[in-house]
DNA sequence: TAGGCGTGGCT
DNA sequence: TAGCCAAGCCT
């Protein structure tokens, strides 16, 4: 269990200042920045979302977490309440077959979350007396939890003020205070002290902060076509100031999709997750026209644990 | 650290 | 239309 006492500096800025000088400009009106971004949030934030009210468990908070990595929360909605009224809390997760998590699952995308999600749920009633765990270690140690969404649990789940670094957020510092359109490829130590320079001191303006930023960037300050004349900051935004000029760095790594081995699981664990009971290869082996590359994604998902082998040509979701 | 990992809406 | 992009994580 790693010690509270040493941590990083760049990860704790507001009980462990950092000794180095604010990586904010000192151009850039941080107390302005922060009032403006949490009215605005006050005033147009998707209030509405389950996991924003004020009874949601955090079991529901940490769901949404992890649903939503990588996956538009519109879609994450209907799945989450799923989940929920089936298993609503991780003892309930923990219980059921893996595989009725993946089933579940549907088609959020990215199954092995589904996996992990249930793997966390047994980490959880065996480590955590089926509590999800408060603090960004314990959750750190979670399957399927990084950075992002050990900070975003303890701070919206536990209100305490991580500092929470998404695709969002990335987006909003870049174009506010740096003056680019995009963040750079990967996420850097300078971008997350960057994030954590940025936060507001008081505990709860920082906690209404973190969400409040996300959602800016969600709504408003988005990748394509930023809608900065609705943008409660644009009058001190950077990257407006200076003509909104076109991102200039390194190529963006581009998402390959048809005939790729993404697909062909994708399309395997679909129609396993229709049957419901053990299908033979010979009905998967039409997935795609390569049938070595459909082999090969049967046994990457069986490495996974997203698919088990009843024999050699028989095939079902986990029990 | 770069690349693999689903799915579908939007421009 | 064909990419781009989305509350990232893991190896």
């Amino acid at each position: 269990m790693p010690s509270r006492s040493a941590p990083e500096p760049t990860e704790r800025p507001l009980s462990q200042p950092s000794s180095q000088p604010l990586s904010v400009p000192s151009s850039v009106p941080l107390s302005v920045l922060h009032a403006r971004v949490n009215q605005w949030y006050a005033d147009e934030g998707r209030k509405h979302l389950p996991w924003r009210e004020a009874g949601c468990s955090p079991w529901g908070v940490f769901l949404s977490e992890v649903m939503s990595q990588q996956t538009p929360l519109a879609r994450v909605e209907p799945i989450w309440r799923e989940w929920m009224a089936r298993w609503p809390t991780p003892g309930d997760l923990a219980a059921a077959a893996p595989g009725e998590a993946v089933r579940a699952w549907g088609r959020l995308g990215y199954p092995r979350r589904a996996l992990r999600l249930h793997e966390a749920a047994t980490v959880m009633v065996e480590r955590h007396d089926g509590h999800v765990p408060s603090t960004p270690e314990e959750l750190l140690a979670l399957p399927g939890v990084g950075a992002y969404t050990a900070a975003a649990v303890s701070c919206f789940a536990f209100g305490i003020p991580e500092v929470v670094v998404d695709t969002n957020v990335r987006r909003v510092l870049a174009r506010t205070i740096e003056g680019k359109a995009f963040p750079n490829l990967t996420l850097n130590r300078a971008e997350t002290r960057l994030a954590a320079d940025s936060m507001p001191a008081d505990l709860d303006d920082a906690n209404t902060w973190n969400v409040a930023v996300m959602e800016l960037g969600a709504l408003v300050c988005v990748a394509r076509g930023p809608r900065c004349e609705e943008c409660p900051v644009a009058d001190l935004c950077a990257w407006n100031l200076a003509g909104r000029p076109a991102y200039d760095g390194p190529p963006r790594r581009g998402q390959t999709w048809h005939g790729t081995d993404r697909q062909v699981r994708g399309e395997l664990l679909h129609r396993l997750r229709e049957a419901h009971a053990a299908v033979p290869l010979a009905l998967l082996e039409d997935v795609a026209d390569d049938r070595t590359q459909v082999m090969r994604c049967l046994d990457s998902l069986v490495a996974d644990g997203l698919v088990e082998p009843l024999t050699r040509s028989r095939f079902r979701l986990p029990a």
